[in-house]
DNA sequence: CAGTATCCAGGGTGATACTG
DNA sequence: CAGTATCACCCTGGATACTG
């Protein structure tokens, strides 16, 4: 069982690399904050609770399967409370925790980057595109 | 040609929505940060220039693609400059631009947030997978 | 109303090999 | 040293159909 040593140990690296990396906290909250949906739900749900129905709505473009996976995940970080009114018919109302919220002033900065300088990204792209024509 | 109107409403209503959605600046920002190698480069070069070579070995798991992939990105969007020096052998030097500087309070603050809550997060996750088991 | 289940295509990522 | 080129895999995420 010599063979392959070399391609093992890399990859056993890798495995090594990519657990490390895992662990990182800054990382898992980029994970989150980069899903398509979080942020427009996240959004959505900053100025009140909101229903399932509601949410597909205001949040147009989402898929049945991405809004309920979000959710999901979202709730299952924390981040947002689901609240089931056993009526007929159901009905599911959706919020953001404390710590939902106080993840908002963060979005509140990125978006305030974003706003702030993503002309000049712009403008950068356009001189390099032109350049390298 | 009445046919699949209703199909081809929704894909209309989908490429609308996408084209929307790609303009948005928080977005665009948002699916730079979040890609795996971002963030691991542009920390590293915020301590001062780095070497291709030297990129690659600090940022140790990264690809030789990924990594010039990574640069050529950060480069395209000006947070990011490449310096060739044409001696033999060639050597390059990448930098922070100081649109690249200006994102990384940014950066700190994220990093910041994590810190302060990801522990949280990892609690409610436990909580939610222990009561649905 | 608020989901769940299944299928499937496309893009992004890494491994590998080669070059000025 | 600093890349480029090609290929193959996996996994995300949309479409569709069904349910309590």
């Amino acid at each position: 069982m010599a063979t392959k040593t070399a391609a093992e140990r890399r990859d056993e690296a890798r495995r090594v690399f990519d657990a490390y990396f895992a662990e990182c906290p800054s990382r898992k909250l980029l994970d989150t904050l980069s899903d398509k949906w979080v942020t427009l739900l996240l959004t959505a749900l900053s100025q009140g609770p909101r229903r399932y129905s509601d949410l597909s709505r205001r949040v147009a473009g989402v898929s049945q399967k991405m809004l309920t996976q979000t959710l999901r995940g979202l709730e299952r970080d924390g981040l947002v409370s689901r609240t089931l009114t056993p009526s007929v018919p159901v009905r599911v109302d959706y919020a953001l925790t404390p710590l939902g919220e106080s993840l908002m002033p963060l979005v509140a900065a990125i978006k305030s980057w974003a706003e702030a300088h993503m002309e000049d990204v712009e403008a950068a792209r356009d001189r390099y595109d032109a350049a390298n024509a």
